[in-house]
DNA sequence: TGCCAGGCCTTCC
DNA sequence: GGAAGGCATGGC
């Protein structure tokens, strides 16, 4: 199997996948920028030095087109990093740590239970649960010698009951999990269709799946529907702006306020925000 | 031991 | 519509 390269800017393999948004990728040596990885029904090596990606598959069919389309590399992150840093000095030092963090576009169905699994929860675990169900339910894929296993399908979901979802780790979250199946597969949302709504219509139908509250939905919406105006809040984004924006060191701002804030002053470029102050925060450490 | 984790649900005003 | 309490489980 051939290796292919791709030329990138603005990118950063790492901070991309390590930002919190995705969990199912690992890096085999943190010093090489190395990591593996499954995007929908394949298994992918990248590698990134400077401005090369390296990138190896079990599926060489489209595999250009998937790499571009999954990181988001044909959308200008340039001129957007441009414009978000010229917001205020908070982004603008944010983006010293994390310029090239991209969003990504993940698999509707996967980012819709690993989200559900993630509420009260923290990321190891997080991983863990995905992960198990991956081995449980998901199919077997073989690549340089490995075993891997792809997220399963809402078919092989189906009749996975709660006690067996439980087993995975993912603890009082299981009938949420069951539940949000059942509704999935009775159509009660539709991907293809709901990706069409508006992105206010479209929250208001992932509302309605159990288990889905609004920072959830928030974050469905960010990492799999392609809205980049949506600012989860969580914990530690509450954390963050009530010090950066609020100048509140040790007491809560109340999360319409943030939300007000975020909307007036990052616009369409909310999402992208959220994340360069989200992973500077919890990872990085930094705080302005 | 107690608190926290990329919150949400239910119940009760 | 808003506040309060409960919720599995592992890490620190």
């Amino acid at each position: 199997m051939k290796e292919f390269v791709l030329n990138v800017e603005c990118f950063c393999l790492k901070d991309t996948l390590e930002c919190g948004q995705c969990f199912r990728w690992q890096a085999l040596d943190p010093e090489k920028n190395e990591y593996i990885g499954i995007i929908k029904d394949r298994v992918l090596k990248i590698k990134q030095e400077g401005n090369k990606l390296y990138i190896k598959s079990n599926v060489e069919e489209n595999l250009e087109e998937t790499v571009r389309h999954y990181f988001s590399l044909d959308e200008n992150y340039v001129e957007i990093e441009n414009r978000i840093c010229k917001i205020d000095e908070n982004i603008k030092n944010a983006l010293e740590n994390t310029s090239g963090l991209r969003l990504l576009k993940q698999d509707f169905f996967e980012t819709l239970i690993s989200y559900i699994i993630s509420a009260n929860n923290n990321i190891p675990r997080i991983k863990g649960s995905v992960q198990k169900i991956a081995e449980r339910y998901g199919k077997k894929v073989t690549f340089e010698g490995e075993e891997y296993y792809l997220f399963p399908t809402l078919k092989e979901l189906e009749k996975v009951t709660q006690k067996e979802f439980r087993e995975c780790g993912v603890g009082f979250r299981d009938a949420y999990l069951v539940q949000t199946v059942q509704d999935i597969l009775s159509h009660k949302i539709e991907e293809e269709e709901i990706k069409k709504l508006s992105t206010e219509e479209l929250r208001k139908k992932l509302l309605t799946l159990k288990g889905v509250g609004q920072k959830v939905a928030d974050c469905i919406m960010l990492f799999s529907c392609d809205r980049k105006e949506v600012f989860p809040i969580d914990v530690w984004v509450e954390r963050v702006m009530a010090i950066l924006y609020f100048r509140i060191n040790d007491g809560k701002v109340k999360k319409k306020d943030i939300l007000d804030y975020a909307n007036t002053m990052f616009q369409q470029d909310a999402g992208i925000v959220q994340q360069h102050l989200f992973y500077n925060m919890r990872e990085k450490k930094v705080l302005i």
